[in-house]
RNA sequence: GCCCUCUUAGCCAAACAGGCAAAGGCGCUUGUCUUAGAAACAAGAGAGUGCAGGUUCGAAUCCUGUAGAGGGUACCA
């Protein structure tokens, strides 16, 4: 009997879902284990071999802790709104649930065919309006609640009108508010709050719900017609197409991601995730402790709110900036400025963000004519406007001290001025070439705070502050609320209708609210966002609904919890469902989504977690970034100006153009040219200089995709070598984490092995498996590999798994071993890695049962042992020759033992050795 | 600019706490089988660990410097 893979694995795939094998049951004795990959979004081009190496991985450590004696949750599911489909629909006018219902059924069959052990009967979909119907739950719940700092969590609107019931609203100062920046709202006593009309209280409260409707600087995308989030934009274009973002003031709803900014960032050293995954939130969230301070404005009321973090150089001041969008700007700027300073914010403000980005070297600014007094001398400081200034951060507005701020120092450098030093700096500084940045030195022409180093500074001036009145300690966070409503049809429809101008949620029994048709996927004329255009659309046949949708990232926010009660009609998941799963125990996917996704669904899960849903604050308590498979692209050489290929070798003779041509025509780089010729009318007549008799092609690592022609398609090796040796293949290419380039070419090694190992079993035909007992050698070669393979999973080193496979099977051949006491347990331990093959031997071994429940082999410490050693003795460091000694004998006793040998006499050369150091069952080194 | 990661045979990689003479796979060479090729099986060659120092009895492993590659982030006051 041969090893037929195609028939072998079409067996057990079928029986496993017959059997439903890998179901998860949600009671259990056993302890749980929650192994989770990101869900794909299924894009028309189908899985390429890149993608399942994160599943691979999580499938290998699902099928290991089954073997272990968990309960394991294993799911899969798919992010179904987005973009592509969207745009698909705009092309053709085919229904995005159409083309989306096409993709995940190729992805799941592209998945079938792999193996994997999910339950499928958890599959989730996004786009499932029993799926969104929850997803628009949890909006109004965020919609209700708002995050009461005195109890440091979200809860009911019901206690927030409480408080205004009972103590109104203090204004600015109030404990309150989260944030004392923002809010630009007078206070209010509690018998003024009664005589508030609906629309006023809305308009408060408004100010307080985690989803709320704000107006605020989103990043307009004018091709894609429709705002995105920061973490969309990268270098100024989405980071989706590539197109250019603006900036735009736009009422919007968004989610108060901000509040959670400290417990975002504490929560990160509780969870085992990777360093750099950390490190990149923590400077996204961007914490930094500082003071608000406000500079009065000469000459008329008001003031303006700066944000700094060095209060302590209060005195260096010299001039205020603002950023060119802020409010102040038009009502302080002076008569003979305006023209000037109109001209340049418009400037400022027509600029795309990439542009603006591009040239940060370039200083721009204007003066606005207007002065503010400096709150301790009083003294009058100009105030200015400069596109340096960023309107989102802080209050958009900075106070300039250009000695010890590198940005205020340029500015100050480009305009002539003046640069007072407030810090006698603790190293020699020039301050003509640059600001004196640091934290260190002692203050001086600084009034009250002379003589003090910054840190005491910094402290003194903030009570100084504080007495003033004029402004407090504050923590500033990077962080922005996420702006959540998309100007597109493809997305979950937010469950808000209108009446009288006034934002209602629907209430929980009116879910879903359903996607309405509409005749076409575009804005209407009048720039309405695509749902503008559905017929009669309209709660209780009368008030107008919410036309934005939600963000790709609101289905994937709270997913993780959906799987564990995916059926689940009555809630988004039970209570006793989600105290038996909690969370993640291993989240696997890619390092892009970490101020993305990863950074949403921690919120979500904190803000349901502190609303008492769920019983953790984290959704994932150990995360692993799988690195990126490239692709390995084959170029073939054209010489300029004519119809002539050249070989690869040949093409420095020429003058050549390189030209990608599908990989899948080249075997080791020797192009198949008929195939070629097939392909495009460009090659069907071209004329062909080889080498060897071969077109050879050149190579080229880059990103796996169609516009390379370079992607492999995971079916073709399951069809060619079979999915256990895809399986084995993709461990194989190198640690999980790093991103490496796919080349088939190595996987007939892998495959070579499954035919090997199928050859321990089968000889000729004939099933050789005996019941002899085992002796020494084969006992020490499988607990040597238990042991390896143990410790690889553990640390989720699985390509070193693969190599010590190899070694294990080749020494097994090696002793003629065909003993079932050896073979069995070995089947456990590939079998997470090739399930198909190991389940059809373990069928032979005579197992009516699946594998795939088999406990894990332990190892057994008495089979590798050895009683005596064959130590290699070195001579300051260079081994020269081996010596075999009991290993129960000690260093003194070995040392003297070694010294009395003839060959150590030998290498001594007479000379007295120095020292003699002894590592039992390790080496010998003789100092001479 | 700042932060992180990596650098071991032609290629992919292992060596987990410094300790044997640096695994395994691909490719290559040779042989067996075969009409031939492929496959299969067997045998073999090939590195002293980017470079320069240092610590140590002993360094791929630790430290310093330096070069190269990759990733992240960027006027955040």
């Amino acid at each position: 009997m041969d090893y037929n893979f195609t028939e072998i694995e079409k067996k057990w795939q079928a029986r496993w879902a017959a059997e439903k094998t890998f179901r998860a049951e949600n009671t259990s004795s056993k302890p749980k284990y929650y192994v989770l990959d990101m869900f794909p979004y299924p894009s028309g081009a189908g899985l390429h071999v890149g993608h399942p190496l994160g599943y691979i991985a999580s499938d290998i450590f699902s099928r290991y802790k089954r073997h272990k004696g968990f309960n394991v949750l294993h799911p899969m599911g798919y992010d179904s709104f987005g973009l592509p489909a969207e745009q698909y629909a705009i092309q053709t006018g085919q229904h995005p649930a159409l083309t989306t219902e096409q993709n995940i059924a190729r992805y799941r069959e592209q998945m079938d065919k792999i193996g994997f052990s999910y339950d499928w009967d958890r599959e989730v979909r996004t786009s499932d309006p029993e799926y969104y119907k929850w997803t628009q739950w949890i909006f109004i719940q965020l919609f209700n609640s708002w995050y009461n700092p005195r109890a440091k969590k979200a809860e009911d609107l019901s206690t927030l009108i409480h408080i205004f019931e009972t103590e109104g609203f203090k204004g600015l100062s109030h404990d309150i508010l989260t944030s004392d920046i923002e809010h630009e709202l007078n206070g209010f006593t509690p018998a003024e709050w009664k005589t508030f009309d609906e629309k006023r209280r809305n308009d408060i409260l408004m100010n307080f719900r985690l989803a709320y409707l704000g107006e605020a600087y989103v990043n307009w995308c004018p091709a894609m017609g429709t705002v995105l989030a920061n973490d969309e934009v990268k270098d100024g274009v989405s980071e989706r197409g590539g197109y250019p973002v603006e900036r735009k003031l736009m009422k919007q709803w968004s989610m108060r991601i901000t509040v959670y900014a400290q417990r975002l960032l504490d929560g990160l050293d509780k969870i085992d995730w990777t360093d750099s995954l950390k490190e990149a939130q923590r400077n996204w969230i961007g914490r930094s402790e500082g003071s608000s301070l406000r500079f009065s404005l000469k000459d008329r009321e008001g003031s303006i709110e700066v944000f700094t973090t060095r209060p302590d150089t209060i005195f260096g001041v010299s001039f205020v900036t603002l950023a060119p969008e802020h409010e102040l700007v038009d009502q302080i700027t002076t008569a003979e400025q305006k023209k000037a300073v109109d001209e340049y914010v418009a400037f400022a403000k027509n600029r795309s963000e990439r542009e603006r980005q591009a040239d940060v070297t370039k200083i721009s600014g204007v003066f606005t004519g207007a002065y503010v007094g400096h709150p301790f001398t009083r003294k009058p400081i100009p105030v200015w406007v400069g596109d340096y200034v960023l309107a989102g951060y802080g209050t958009g507005a900075v106070m300039a001290v250009p000695a010890h701020d590198t940005r205020d120092h340029k500015f100050a450098g480009h305009f002539g001025l003046p640069r007072p030093q407030v810090i006698e700096p603790a190293a020699a500084h020039s301050f003509e070439e640059d600001a004196w940045g640091e934290k260190e030195g002692k203050l001086i022409n600084s009034d009250f705070l002379n003589g003090l180093d910054v840190k005491a500074a910094i402290k003194k001036a903030i009570e100084e502050i504080e007495k003033l009145g004029i402004g407090k300690g504050k923590v500033n966070y990077r962080l922005r609320d996420a702006v959540f409503g998309r100007q597109r049809y493809w997305g979950e429809p937010i469950p808000i209708y209108y009446k009288n101008g006034i934002p209602h949620a629907l209430s929980y029994e009116e879910l879903p609210l359903r996607l309405p048709e509409v005749d076409k996927y575009l804005p209407t004329e009048d720039g309405e966002p695509p749902l503008a255009r559905a017929n009669n659309w309209k709660y209780k046949g009368e008030f107008d609904y919410e036309t934005t949708t939600m963000p790709g990232w609101a289905g994937s926010s709270w997913y993780f919890l959906r799987y564990m009660d995916a059926k689940n009609d009555k809630e988004f998941v039970s209570k006793e469902t989600a105290d038996y799963w909690q969370n993640v125990d291993l989240y696997l996917g890619g390092s892009e989504h970490a101020t993305g996704h990863l950074l949403y669904v921690r919120f979500w899960t904190m803000f349901l977690f502190d609303r008492g849903y769920i019983n953790v604050e984290e959704p994932a308590k150990k995360l692993i970034n799988q690195g990126m498979i490239q692709g390995t692209s084959c170029l073939v050489y054209r010489i300029n100006g004519t119809q002539k290929i050249v070989s690869a070798g040949l093409k420095d003779k020429y003058e050549t153009t390189p030209i990608h041509i599908d990989v899948n025509f080249a075997d080791n780089n020797a192009v198949d040219i008929d195939k070629l010729k097939a392909w495009r009318d460009d090659f069907a007549n071209a004329e062909f200089e080889l080498e060897s008799g071969k077109l050879i092609c050149g190579n080229q690592v880059e990103k796996m995709g169609k516009r390379y022609h370079n992607a492999v398609n995971p079916d073709d090796m399951c069809n060619k070598f079979g999915a256990d040796t895809l399986r084995l293949y993709e461990m194989f290419l190198g640690p999980l984490e790093l991103s490496k380039p796919w080349n088939t070419n190595g996987i007939t090694g892998v495959s070579g092995f499954l035919k090997k190992l199928w050859r321990l079993f089968y000889k000729d035909g004939n099933f050789v498996v005996n019941n002899e007992a085992p002796n020494k050698d084969e006992l020490k070669t499988l607990h040597k590999t238990i042991k390896k393979i143990t410790d690889d999973i553990e640390r989720f080193s699985f390509n070193t798994s693969v190599s010590n496979f190899m070694i294990c099977v080749n020494e097994l051949t090696d002793l003629k071993c065909n003993k079932k006491e050896i073979l069995e347990p070995l089947l456990v331990l590939i079998s997470p890695y090739a399930p198909h093959i190991t389940e059809e031997l373990w069928e032979h071994l005579g197992h009516k049962e699946s594998i795939a429940y088999a406990s894990f082999p332990l190892f057994n410490e008495e089979h590798v042992k050895e009683t005596s050693f064959s130590y290699p003795v070195s001579f300051n460091g260079k081994v020269r020759f081996n010596v075999e000694f009991d290993l129960s004998l000690s260093k003194e006793d070995v040392e003297k033992e070694v010294l009395t040998l003839e060959q150590t006499n030998n290498y001594l050369e007479g000379k007295a050795a120095k020292k003699v150091i002894v590592v039992p069952g390790r080496i010998i080194n003789i100092v001479v």
